[in-house]
DNA sequence: TGCGTTTATTAAAACGATTCTATATAATTC
DNA sequence: GAATTATATAGAATCGTTTTAATAAACGCA
């Protein structure tokens, strides 16, 4: 590995290596070896022996341009603001992995932000991204209910600018969202298709864009197929900015539903997480799952696979949603370094019924 | 909020704005302007009136200094990186949210690498936060088996490091680990409590010194009580590098000792992704948590208390430990500033029993 | 021989801040 | 009233690059 600076033997002896230094050892110009270095376009006027020396010269000494010098002269810093929402919540993860691997291969490094879902934080850490120049913003809005408009400020800040998991109006900002009514629409399928007719629904809380789309995808299914849905048996979670409340609220919310009605085979949460606390809401009530209540959720987080039994779900592509939204930023960049105008996308990924243990036919 | 910059009206026409853009609004020098922007030493002589009309000039030009011109002079950028081995392993969640919250405090930022788990891309990504000149560094090494000399080359690297989950010889890096031992010896004391007698124990991998300190604070235990352990009630985690791994192979290992015996009335996991392992294999053998079995994991990772029944645990201090990697490296950073030296912090933080459903006395 | 290219190299001017060294005036001391 | 000190500002150097413009030599060709 090449630790910087690695001078033979002691540590890092004072002085650093600039490519002055380079050029006086190597018997150029800090021009030449600045071309030679980069592989300016004037470099092919160099002969290989030119090369050579310098290049040599610059391993011997250790030689690693200073990135703020770069930075100062280039403008650029090869790195991209990434804020997330809620860093504890499970759906960040296989995100932020999807981001940090895309990234990875063009060579650009993340800065993490956390808004612990405070506006005043988010508002601050934007801040501070813009500060340090970043040159794209990724934004991963899971949960979001804090004003549209904190984002639309967004907009001035002339860099490429991507949000994840919330459509955006804006002309300038693109966001990449989850299809979520194919989901749901397939999701309440599939419960169909196991025969149940009697469906209680945990529905997202009413702010959230995802909830309405959710659901109307319900709506879109029951109607194709005459299903009837109880009123009774349909609860919304309540507003909230912690994402964390998502079990204890779908506990809380399947325990409402159990009050009125005990009479349903199958029961569809907004999401994984509500769907998680539903299930230990049903296994005290005694309700064994799947056999006497199905149970489907939404998102496929990691904690789904590993309880027992598994959660059957629809999964978000959560790690080609972050590598769609690299991919958008870095367009941005490479457009803005071209003086090319790009126009904001707007991507809706398909999301994938996955079969666990949770669901299971009527008998 | 304070978009940068905030032109009136149309976007970012072009020009950046720069200190002698407010030097000459102002109509002091850049020196002045610089002086007191930054409230240097200096700042004393200057009357309120010069500093009041460099203010307001700053302002409404909506003048934001250049960090690359900052850094390149005070060679300083406010940035650690963050070093995870795998970024979806739960464990590291909690930490990174302790890491965040305190560089956010001290108005530093991280920069997130994510190993997984595979040796070339760690080094690669030590290379690329090097030449980024991060202030500092921090590794979590949850699951790392890798090579000991691998970290050991980071010594030369001459920027405060901490390495969190793991002991380090070095006289340079520091650590940050909880206590192992003490955790295991509280588990076992639990189970022993409520009575159990017969417990089969699933070890972590050899390589790991984790699994040697929980599997020492065991024995001590047993040799403290009188315990007898029965060894083909022990099984080992095979060495594997990937953390996600150990559900599958916590349940492997279960249906291992439930071949050979079944007598057993608890068992003792080496984490809890171990320990979700084993639930599934011990209800897919017909065998009740905590009824006829009780479990208990370490960590305390998210989906252990999610699951039903939740998981009892041994906590780790996860947020806190972040919280103390970073309180290390900023001391680090700031004695190098100062140019004082400073010694390399071992830090062994103390876990805490957490009872949840999965134990049970014995009846 | 002379003129236009092509090849090979470099000095100097940015990039945008901070800070050291001067300098000028005003206030204070002896 | 001269010497000293405190106050207030500016000029220029510096950080380490990249890039522009310039120079000089070598080459091809009429």
């Amino acid at each position: 590995m090449d630790i910087i600076p690695p001078m033979a033997g002691k540590r890092n002896s004072g002085k650093t290596i600039t490519i002055r230094d380079v050029a006086k050892t190597s018997g150029f110009s800090a021009t030449t070896v600045s071309i030679v270095l980069n592989n300016a376009p004037l470099a092919r006027y160099i002969p290989q022996t030119t090369k050579t020396r310098i290049q040599s010269a610059a391993k011997k000494l250790g030689y690693h341009p200073n990135i703020f010098a770069k930075s100062l002269r280039s403008r650029r810093n090869h790195t991209v603001g990434v804020m997330v929402f809620d860093i504890t919540d499970p759906y960040c993860t296989l995100i932020l992995r999807g981001i940090e691997n895309s990234l990875y291969q063009a060579s650009f490094m993340p800065i993490l932000a956390d808004a612990h879902n405070e506006r005043p934080r988010f508002e601050r850490y934007v801040e501070m991204l813009l500060e340090r120049r970043v040159e794209g913003l990724i934004i991963v809005a899971n949960w979001l209910l804090i004003d549209i408009n904190l984002l639309a400020d967004l907009e001035k800040s002339d860099i490429p600018t991507v949000v994840i998991g919330r459509e955006m109006q804006s002309k300038s900002i693109s966001s990449i969202i989850v299809d979520d009514e194919g989901g749901a629409y397939a999701a309440l399928g599939h419960l169909y298709a196991l025969g149940h007719r009697k469906i209680a629904f945990v529905r997202g809380p009413r702010g959230l864009l995802s909830s309405k789309n959710r659901w109307r995808g319900v709506q879109r299914f029951a109607h194709d197929t005459g299903l009837e849905i109880d009123p009774k048996m349909v609860v919304d979670l309540p507003e909230q900015l912690d994402p964390n409340l998502g079990v204890p609220d779908g506990y809380r919310m399947t325990e409402e539903i159990l009050k009125k009605r005990r009479n349903f085979t199958a029961l569809m949460a907004f999401d994984d997480m509500t769907a998680l606390g539903a299930m230990r809401a049903l296994i005290k009530a005694g309700m064994k799952v799947p056999e006497q209540c199905s149970l489907i959720g939404f998102d496929d987080v990691t904690p789904s696979s590993l309880v027992v039994p598994a959660l059957t779900t629809v999964r978000q592509p959560m790690e080609a949603m972050g590598a769609a939204a690299v991919s958008v930023v870095l367009d941005g960049i490479n457009a803005a370094s071209e003086h090319r105008d790009v126009q904001a996308v707007y991507r809706k990924m398909p999301s994938e019924l996955v079969l666990r243990e949770s669901t299971k036919a009527i008998t």
